[in-house]
DNA sequence: CTATCCAACCGTGTTTTCACCCTTTTTCCA
DNA sequence: TGGAAAAAGGGTGAAAACACGGTTGGATAG
């Protein structure tokens, strides 16, 4: 009987999840709103088989904890679970060492099957996994250049993306982050190369697509 | 015992909400995708208490479809559930039919709490959304024009607010709708004020608040 | 030691966005 | 059916956003 943490700031779904995770035949250990208070709970003894992780949440995120999970325990699977099917999520997320990704708004029979094969084979790749990974190593060859085209952002970039989502001006996000408006131009322009788009509203949607700013 | 229907696109957390009602003492007649899929669910004969309605889905979303209940279903209380605490998207539910509104991130003690509620006494108001009532009452003092300041976007300023979203140039998103990029100007205009931003991307950032477009 | 990489910074010029104030056409309703 | 209100189109100028090419200073590796 597999046991099972959920962490997901969401409570609601959470708890029902665990009412469906149980159903299945599952243990759940305990529920955790975040990555912070999940590694609190954690003792060390008492390891779960897998967690069921959300992705975007306010204290410590996914990425971060499925990180840590795998430096300080790697034997425990995660099964990441988020609301958006964005192919850098994906792979970010299986690069921090998850098993699998499932969608909120996937059936119970997926969640079920993935579950299953992650007890038994150790992983589950669904289609949609699968066909993101495709696509990412296609453009991998477009872009000739290694892996670097695995969306990474530094803590300045992250900042400011966070500040472009308001209606500050670029001038006025200069004086918050205490450098030149000049600087502010080179963020931005390294962002649009790097997230593929060419205007300020592209920067908005790509940072609400992938969490980095709260809704 | 209370008979429930759930209407949310995302089945995961529906079935997982479905559990959770069902140990809380209640039956769930059935669940739907969308307005559209509950609709033709309901055969008019075995009507439910309570619906549990998201706000925001693809084929028809919580307003219109507690507004047809309202019209067609009297009976039928309509508890709504979203994502955000928007104060407009609480008055417009409201001002639906909808008996309550709680949030997906609230404790599964809340939710008994308001489907006893509403079972009770019709309906289940929160400290929240009582809050956000009291706010809506004063701002009206603040504007002192009546109910105006309830916002309803006209079928352009929508189609306007969807295409500000993407990347495209004001210019463009004109000869995407066939008008003058003067009459844009226009929309764009009307929305500042309605909408009490001053940027465009204020409006991206409101029309993702509130369901506007589907991210 | 020096080559080079990177982050921060700078200048200039173009395009887009936004503010303000105006005219014409359509709607609609008293 | 006259007239108010709403929707559409318009001009101008300032501010902001975007593009591009360049400089500086510090870290790091060969």
């Amino acid at each position: 009987m597999p046991s099972i943490v959920l962490v997901d700031d969401h409570s609601l779904l959470r708890m029902g999840l665990a009412s469906l995770v149980e159903s299945l035949g599952n243990t759940v250990l305990f529920e955790a709103d975040d990555g912070k208070e999940f590694i609190e709970k954690l003792d060390g003894q008492n390891l779960p088989d897998i967690v069921l992780m959300d992705i975007n949440m306010p204290e410590m995120d996914g990425f971060q904890t499925t990180q840590w999970l795998k430096q300080n325990h790697p034997e425990v699977k995660v099964l990441a679970l988020s609301m958006y099917d964005n192919e850098n999520s994906i792979i970010r997320m299986l690069k921090c060492g998850a098993k699998g990704y499932i969608l909120k708004d996937s059936e119970p029979a997926e969640l079920k099957a993935a579950i299953e094969a992650v007890m038994t084979k150790g992983f589950y790749y669904s289609d949609l996994v699968s066909g993101k990974l495709i696509h990412a190593i296609n453009k991998l060859d477009d872009d000739d250049n290694g892996l670097k085209s695995l969306i990474q952002l530094n803590d300045r970039e992250t900042d400011f993306l966070k500040y472009a989502c308001t209606e500050m001006t670029y001038k006025e996000i200069a004086d918050k982050m205490f450098v030149s408006p000049r600087t502010i131009d080179g963020y931005r322009d390294a962002l649009f190369e790097k997230l593929h788009v060419k205007t300020r509203v592209g920067l908005v949607m790509y940072a609400i697509k992938n969490g980095v700013v709260n809704i």
